[in-house]
DNA sequence: TCAGGATATTTGCAAATGCATTTTAATTTG
DNA sequence: CAAATTAAAATGCATTTGCAAATATCCTGA
């Protein structure tokens, strides 16, 4: 009789976490990461005065300016209201300008002001320092199949077309 | 004179968000992932009365039981100061159990009982049936490539040796 | 067109979180 | 070996968060 090799399908829910090991479940390890990630990234913004939802409301904005508040909230992975808080601060330190929108008087768009660009640009370098730390020693290739792996993923569970 | 091919090397901090993309770059992309999969988890959860450091100390405990607080700290991407209070509520259910290490009198180890391997073993298809939501249309090979990356990621940025 | 329902945002409030401190115990060092 | 330092866990407290409700606006179909 031959032995099974292990199988560590996740397509079933037969398979018990022991079984996979917590080092091999792609949940656990995307948890231990981000934690990591996010404490050390919260840690520099706070001397700067940035928590994480305002930091990531710069960093998206300088991407894409001129969201909606909904729309910025799933891409800083906010709650709405945490970011309507967090937007009321922005304002008030004039890195961001709220704006109506002109054809729909309920909604508002988010710009950022000269000076929240100027602030996310002393910020980036620390962030992009982060970024290069996590990817230190791996290719190019493996990284691209990498983040080609997270656009399915998301693209598997994201509720937003975007 | 030849055009310069796209390049998104994380290696330096001289590469502006705006040129990787939003949705070339890694933290952004498991940030969203890990939004979505913890929100929707922390929902389904709180019909059980389950809080997520709760949720995930009955998983890692489920897997390597007998582990010192600050450890489970570590493994459930947790505060210190969080997690004594969830092992207060999960002790006061009677799903884990405090010992006193006997080799270090500061120390206190955290134990399963039997109700809260019942408890989790209840609770574990929610998180299996995620985790299947996660790589639906993911072959077996890309998603052990990338649970090897993210060990690599893991091993780069973490405190701790495990 | 007007009622009913959906949508965008803000706000109130209770609960959760993170930081700093405390307590107790172990370890190091002069 | 005593004093100083480090470490584990719990606790107090201020801040942040998330949920639910409120407000204002838009859309749909009878």
């Amino acid at each position: 009789m031959m032995d099974r090799p292990p199988c560590d399908k996740p397509a079933t829910g037969q398979q018990r976490l022991g079984e996979i090991g917590l080092s091999n479940y792609a949940p656990y390890l995307m948890n231990r990461i981000m934690g990591l990630y996010n404490a050390s990234l919260r840690d520099e913004m706070a001397e700067l005065g940035l928590t994480t939802p305002k930091m990531r409301t710069l960093a998206v904005l300088s991407v894409i300016d001129g969201l909606l508040i909904r729309e910025l909230a799933v891409y800083t992975v906010a709650e709405q209201s945490t970011l309507s808080r967090a937007l009321d601060q922005l304002a008030a330190e004039a890195l961001v300008r709220r704006e109506n929108d002109p054809d729909d008087s309920r909604a508002t768009r988010v710009f950022l002001t000269e000076q929240g660009r100027t602030a996310f640009e002393t910020l980036w370098p620390r962030m992009a320092e982060s970024y290069a730390r996590m990817f230190r020693g791996i290719a190019d290739d493996e990284r691209h199949a990498f983040v080609g792996t997270l656009q399915k993923v998301l693209g598997n569970i994201r509720k937003h077309e975007f």
